[in-house]
DNA sequence: GTGAAAGCGCTAACAT
DNA sequence: ATGTTAGCGCTTTCAC
């Protein structure tokens, strides 16, 4: 239907002959409006040099063949594709869609994309990234809990921009930011403590995440200062079914706990479902229950959930700073911000009134 | 740090030169392994002839520059660029990252990758598309629950396969999958009224959804034939607060309802915390409950939602069979694939025996 | 302000 | 089996 060639005759058959459908180019624009391809260029392009006029008629005339610029070969010369790659790898997690909304939102406004690279729980990350590559995305955002241990090796082999979201990675000199973990693990530990809990446990995440291992490394900081013991640390696996199972396992025990600390939601929801529905409990009179991310369900009626909001927003704006900050300066030293949370204080804990303020933990 | 070019003095500096880091080329590794760039090329591609022992030094020498594919370069020639478009409304419902996370593995399998487009709900769906377009995706999926009205317009535009999921559309023929919604509500309409029930409502998603269109379309003709009365019916916006909202609506009326079937899950979870709660109703005793779609949470014990359940994994099975059988063939007529859902009881309902068992409805 | 020409990194046809 | 060559659709000098 375009095209340079002349009648297509049956004789070898070129590949653009060979295309039903093909796309209008930028060269039939011009033909259709009169101007050189160029003019086309400059016409879609901002600042492009066009009389006013020669734009209008070359818009017209690609809104008449339903022409759109191919943003590939755009991008082989700019050397920019708008694309934003995120890696998750537990979209399951309601915390997750979250992060995708607020990003993909604020990309569009400057007229970026996000691709999603979904990688699986033992599908190694190099691997993926390398995948992440190809697409020469403009920048990386890893908000996957995977053990991080290659990611070192990655932010060598990568040009595109790295940040890390929601966690951090000691072996390698990259872009972080996230909450201070450590920092409100002390902070509940300290809150619970201070309501009169006695024997405050600690659900955990993925082994290998920095997330959970921070927040455990401050909760049981502050748990053994103060109680001259170790919390009950049992294994929730980031998921509702974990939570559910830690929550059985913990009340194994001969002296369950009074408090239990999750180090996120979801698995939360599922401590409170296990004690309230399997184990007959009240909560918070028998038990309470913090989580940690504040994830839209936290707030519904049913689960009320006290818990520590991660502020994702700020986060996800300090890792797209952080990634055109290295654009513009890949030498830069890596930086690794952290922003504080909020305590959300609900139903599922029990707090002493001196503490019901909703406070805020200063950053490390 | 790589490129053709002599040493580079101050003059006249070409764009290359300019950039800091610039990625390694196909003819870096060429010029490393010492073949053509041809070699690597084929060295690349799945069905490349090349010998092994060439291949073997040519992925040695890419792999010690940490050279990959440009994927944007690759897909000007092919014109495929392993890109599907999943356009979404409302990423905040469950059901949205369930088929995200679906569709992405799915995809992953055989190398391709989604590129998410959110659209906000007020958001004119065609600027959207013509965001989508400029991708170059090999085909676009589009599951939001916007008003379709310029859908139509935007089918003669595309020439990327598209296909809607969870919608149909009767103004413009466009490949569709999705489930029998017209029947599920009849059938949850006879479910619920053969239980006893004497007086069900009907919750509403967002106005010009089909899905929710549909399924009020079947459930109010049963309730209507059988009982003589239209169906109560309150709108809930397709959220959770909707869903909170219209049950306290629903109850503000002189004869309340005995069962409430919302439009899709979200929104009966929010029901089913309204009736509990604010209400002080008891679920199913006083009130019985079906949601749709079956997200997660629905089986979670403090809900155990009965609910109608779609298919999720088949329905994009089926999305990308009708995307990819249209790249072969562009003109085929357009098909409107209609999938049968599933009861799945819980404990939300109280349903007469006879009907316990999980039934499954035909296909229309 | 506009057009001609070069070339981004790659694949595919064509020689060899 | 390998190299040479011609573009894919676009942006960007460089003349005019």
């Amino acid at each position: 239907m375009n095209k340079k060639n002349g009648p297509t005759l049956v004789k070898k058959l070129s590949r653009q002959e060979l295309v039903v459908h093909s796309k209008p180019t930028s060269r039939d624009v011009a033909r259709a409006a009169g101007v050189s391809q160029s003019a086309v260029s400059r016409a879609f392009t901002d600042g492009g040099k066009v009389a006013p006029e020669t734009r209008e008629k070359i818009l017209r005339a690609a809104e008449a063949i339903n022409y759109v610029p191919n943003i590939h070969a755009r991008s082989l010369i700019t050397r920019r594709t708008g694309m934003i790659a995120l890696v998750v790898g537990d979209i399951t997690n309601p915390f997750y869609p979250e992060i995708l909304d607020t990003l993909s939102k604020k990309l569009q406004t400057v007229g970026q994309r996000v691709v999603l690279f979904n990688i699986s729980r033992d599908e190694p990350i190099d691997l993926a990234i390398s995948g992440v590559l190809k697409y020469q995305v403009d920048g990386i955002i890893i908000a996957s809990a995977l053990p991080g241990i290659s990611i070192a090796e990655l932010s060598l082999k990568t040009y595109s921009p790295v940040v890390l979201i929601n966690r951090t990675i000691r072996s390698a000199p990259v872009d972080t930011v996230s909450c201070d973990n450590f920092s409100a693990g002390k902070f509940l530990a300290n809150l619970l403590l201070d309501s009169g809990h006695r024997r405050p446990a600690f659900v955990a995440g993925l082994a290998g995440a920095s997330t959970s291992v921070e927040r455990e490394r401050g909760f049981r900081e502050v748990v053994l200062a103060r109680t001259g013991k170790e919390p009950l640390i049992a294994n929730g696996d980031f998921t509702y079914q974990g939570g559910v199972d830690a929550a059985r396992s913990l009340f194994e025990n001969k002296y369950p706990p009074d408090s239990i600390f999750a180090a996120n939601d979801i698995m939360a929801l599922g401590v409170l479902d296990a004690l309230r529905i399997e184990l007959g409990l009240n909560v918070p009179k028998d038990v309470s229950v913090i989580g940690f991310d504040d994830i839209g369900t936290a707030a519904w009626p049913s689960y009320s959930l006290t818990t520590f909001r991660q502020p994702v927003s700020e986060m996800i704006d300090e890792a797209l700073r952080l990634l055109s900050e290295r654009i513009s300066d890949p030498k830069r030293k890596p930086a690794n911000v952290v922003l504080p949370g909020t305590i959300v204080l609900r139903k599922s804990a029990r707090l002493s009134t001196k503490r019901q303020r909703k406070s805020q933990i200063a950053s490390a």
